[in-house]
DNA sequence: CATGAATGAGCTTTCATTCAT
DNA sequence: GATGAATGAAAGCTCATTCAT
């Protein structure tokens, strides 16, 4: 059985390993605080390594969120081809919520470091993404309370799924109640319009 | 006293001069990217007169923490003494926004440094107070949703302040929209119970 | 007594010695090859004091430059100022001779070393410098012959300082020799013009 | 020659193409500037590659040296059998001055990386065959100044290609002119005996 | 003939911090 | 109330080199 085989015959799993390990760190201490060496010592390779799979520190981050905010590109791709109704609108947090449960640790490293984004070459791609998904849930003429509705819905995603996680029970349930508010408050802001 | 001395060339106000500047710099470009260097250069004094003043690094954001945060010190403890009646809650949500409109760039610097701020000793008092809002302003017995729009709530007056700044016109006018949609958040929490 | 107190009390000289020994070391082994870690090894200080007193590792052999080629730039100054004659020149080459005995390590580090100094920010300076210097010996328009005597006037003066010191006796004799041949090729330079 | 087989998509040149390479980047940038990564790069072969051929990085710059030093060698066996006269020297100065213009990127090399080559294996040599040239070209017992010359002399060849080069018009006519000024050094040098 | 993956040593640089003056 | 000088630790990164495939 390979089971206690001590020393895994390094496969071509490397970069992919390094990606996981990043992120759960930077998820857990901060981009900053997170240095290569504790990065490398947890993988069992020397710092020297990552730099053979990654050109920088910036680029292993890089690397990450093009794989995971692919599924959110998709979203905005497909929203811009479609009428900017209500049920178009319910359907985009329905399906941001969901790519955010998927790329969890992701979007909590995002929310999290804030700051460290804006330093970032990719912080500008995530702004001009968020303002895209804003554009396509508000409505550019109605009032300013419900204009205010609509980021608040995407806020409210995010709010359910880093703050309450810590605090109650099934994250599952707890998304989906988020998503529930999101929803309402979408609805809300669309009625306003008429 | 030193009062009448017509000259006072560099009043005994290094002190706030290090808040500001370090608050400043720390909102700007995040805690662990800004140095006690780049502090002592914009003030146009030495490393080691920070140290005259404060013990660490750390010691000059807890310190802003103390003073920037009083406000909702006095709010929390001001709740707790009152009914928990939705009056009660619209006045949570409309001093809230004050403060945080009052101390900006720390909230900015809150928002956008949370996972430096885990680290830091203050974190755990920040997110003690947040959750202790957050109890004061829910109904634990309600439904799931109505929960979250209590979350909601607090995180539409961020988003209020964070988000809609960098894109709509008046501060004040959007700070308020928010607090409006923060009110009817909780109005419509309020209202589940019954 | 201070006499046989083991460790010298650090004085203002820090920055000097650093000079000192970098320009020692740089002249020995090349610059890319000396690494700071050597320097401060064998100043008996840290990496990091070195830091203290100078910006970057370029940042030392600059301040060590602007030390020692003031006097090419007061001769050159001065040339400016003159006629054209073969008297002129002749000082001029008698001067340069002298400067390169005075600072010595720093022009064997020049001669050896002129890829790196195409790199680092002063070698434009040092090029344009001894553009400057062949501009005052030759002549425009006389034979193309002519012209190459008079940089090789200045290149013999090299020759003399870095070649010949590792194999004659007297290191001031040979200079005066190689001054000789210099004022000679710039004499004969000067003659085919008639 | 390998015959003539069609398809000859990538002969047995990597080894020269190495060398070629090798030789463009060290005189362009300096050796130590210089590194395997960017030789394998600019030849779009990995790093590993060059470790087929050459068993170390400095392997590679020898391995130029053999190639393109060896007339000097045989100028050198092809002097050291005639008897010294004037003609002689006069021949050495034209056959070392079209040796430097066959190999002018190595030589430029040797001359703007002096402090490398004192490291490099290979210095010792090169030291020792430019002092058996100007063994041959001096006269021992002359006075210094005569002496001087000859090494100015080869420091004129030397001139004429490193400096001249930027500035004048034809290379060639500039290199006749060097040497034409140092035949006419040796040639007072030689005169000064008698 | 060559690559993919990795290493160990070293580099320049920056940082928070200290302390005698 | 502040400075000048220095430190120890660590960071991100690069390099020449190795070796199984």
């Amino acid at each position: 059985m390979s089971s206690t085989s001590p020393q895994q015959p390094r496969r071509g799993n490397t970069r992919q390993r390094i990606q996981d390990v990043a992120l759960e760190l930077f998820a857990e201490q901060g981009y900053e605080k997170t240095s290569l060496r504790e990065i490398a010592e947890r993988l069992e390779v020397t710092k020297a390594a990552l730099y053979y799979h990654f050109k920088t520190k910036e680029d292993i981050i890089i690397s990450v969120f093009d794989d995971l905010t692919r599924p959110i590109d998709e979203l905005i791709e497909w929203a811009q081809g479609q009428p900017k109704t209500l049920e178009t609108k319910r359907e985009i947090l329905r399906r941001y919520s969901e790519a955010m449960a998927a790329g969890a640790p992701l979007y909590r490293f995002m929310q999290e470091n804030q700051a460290t984004m804006r330093e970032l070459s990719i912080g500008e791609t995530v702004k001009r993404r968020l303002f895209t998904l804003v554009e396509l849930l508000r409505n550019d003429e109605g009032p300013l309370a419900d204009q205010v509705r609509c980021v608040s819905a995407l806020f409210t995603l995010h709010a359910g799924m880093m703050f309450l996680q810590h605090v109650e029970g099934d994250p599952e349930e707890t998304r989906l109640a988020a998503l529930d508010v999101a929803t309402d408050l979408i609805t809300r802001a669309h009625h306003g319009d008429a």
